[in-house]
DNA sequence: CTGCATGCAAAATGTTTGCACTCTA
DNA sequence: TAGAGTGCAAACATTTTGCATGCAG
């Protein structure tokens, strides 16, 4: 059974008040400044944890890190990213599945996934540093 | 100007001579066991400059760590990629660059781009490793 | 000969694990 | 009280960088 602790209950926290991915270590800094005393190892976790459970989504940045996102729906669904802030809009996906399982079987591939992401820049951060000069 | 070197056309060639995508570390692996002498560092300074070049194409895995491999097609595509061996087949996007557009664009978002991937097993690995019992 | 390319070793990054201690149930 | 949860430090894996040497041009 699964305790309930003040550190597993912050770092849930933290991801509902985002409405963004946030990475581990962003997730233990943020606790950090608003006082919660947690450990590194701890945020991993709990982000592991819930990831497990299909609590959060998961998305790949390019550096290798790993950002989490609580979601609002259990249905399929993927993610429109700002690139800049991290932002992100869930998004349905009309036909994109079935076109990754035509896609699949069509090459005799079985079991298949598919990661589908859109990145932009949302237009808060585009105001700020976007249209430059 | 860019030199030619033993190195660098060893590390092209074994992209070319493989029909998945492969990471630096089996790239690196393959060459020694082939016999080239070569220094994983410049595998991974191969690697880099060809992707700037856009000769290859970039995956990233789960774990964090990235994968190469030289697409045949200058064009816009995307990959069915086996789980197992890593072998991938290019897929044209009949209308998933569309999509991303126009949500992206519908959420305000500038400057997109998107990232998709279908993962599946492959033929010869299902036969391996699949049916199992 | 000049200078980019190479490659070893060390640094950096992000994540996971070992282990003793704490706190919930 | 028992055992899951915590957190520090160390282990890990991958990628990057510093620097002395080597080879292509």
């Amino acid at each position: 059974m699964r305790k309930r602790t003040r550190q597993g209950a912050a770092v849930l926290g933290a991801l509902e008040s985002s409405d963004g991915f946030r990475t581990a270590q962003q997730i233990h800094a943020d606790l950090r400044a608003d006082g919660d005393g947690i450990g590194l190892t701890t945020v991993y976790r709990h982000l592991q944890l819930l990831a497990d459970d299909g609590a959060v989504d998961v998305l790949q940045l390019d550096g290798g890190e790993v950002a989490y996102r609580r979601c609002a729906s259990d249905r399929h669904h993927h993610h429109l990213v700002c690139r800049s802030c991290g932002r992100s809009v869930e998004v349905a996906c009309p036909d994109v599945g079935a076109w990754a399982q035509s896609v699949a079987k069509d090459a005799g591939f079985a079991d298949p996934s598919h990661r589908v992401e859109v990145f932009g820049v949302c237009p808060a951060c585009r105001r700020a540093s976007g249209p430059g000069q």
